[in-house]
DNA sequence: CTAGTGATCCGCT
DNA sequence: GCGGATCACTAGA
């Protein structure tokens, strides 16, 4: 049994080693528990980001806002979209090199009712289906970047060991225009909380 | 089903 | 000024 002691220098959290290459963060948080004060669900979407590649917020330096991806892994990284969404990314690598996950989509499985009311919709389908709806299901903004995600208010939990790891597929991430080709996408195959489908 | 559009912030060219 | 790691809503095929 691994210790939950928080160590940022080892930064496992759920049994992920938030060190390690974005892509591969991304591949492994398929199936993981999302909470923020015990409101959350199952990873179902993710993309990797990472210096560099042109879509990725730090590609062209640090600079105020993207600053917590150059800091050390295992931290929540948080930013504003288009001027309304607030969305979530977790720091991978190491201080100095910028690289991160985004989460685009949960499956709702905790506190469903909470998540209705900040989302002012009924529809488990659509609380959490993709970066923005995370953001405003689970009560982000801009006080939580920087956050560990290693303590309250966030819980990782890994995916239960006694049952077979969620079916996993990959794909080009989607809304960005630069480094479009990469297949950096990532979704539990077929399940209905993705933001948008996977390409057959 | 797809296509188009407005909302609204902020760092960059 | 420009343009996003978006969403909700509308109109039309």
């Amino acid at each position: 049994m691994r210790t939950a002691k928080p160590n940022p220098h080892a930064p496992l959290v759920a049994g992920i080693d938030f060190s390690a290459p974005s892509p591969q963060v991304a591949r492994q948080l398929i199936g993981v528990t999302l909470l923020i004060d015990g409101v959350g669900g199952r990873i179902v979407e993710t993309e990797a980001y990472d210096v560099g590649e042109g879509a990725c917020h730090a590609f062209a330096g640090r600079n105020e806002r993207n600053a917590t991806l150059f800091g050390p892994p295992g931290h929540a990284y948080v930013y504003r979209s288009y001027g309304i969404h607030w969305c979530i990314n977790f720091v991978c690598r190491e201080e100095g090199h910028a690289a991160g996950v985004l989460i685009r989509a949960l499956e709702p499985t905790h506190q469903l009712d909470r998540m209705r009311e900040r989302r002012g919709l009924d529809e488990a389908r659509l609380l959490c289906a993709g970066p923005g709806r995370v953001g405003q299901a689970l009560g982000i903004d801009r006080s939580f970047d920087g956050m560990r995600l290693d303590a309250a208010p966030f819980s990782l939990l890994a995916p239960p060991r006694d049952r077979p790891p969620p079916a996993v597929v990959r794909g080009p991430r989607i809304g960005i225009t630069k480094a479009a080709a990469l297949p950096w996408r990532f979704g539990e195959k077929g399940s209905r909380f993705l933001s948008r489908r996977f390409a057959p």
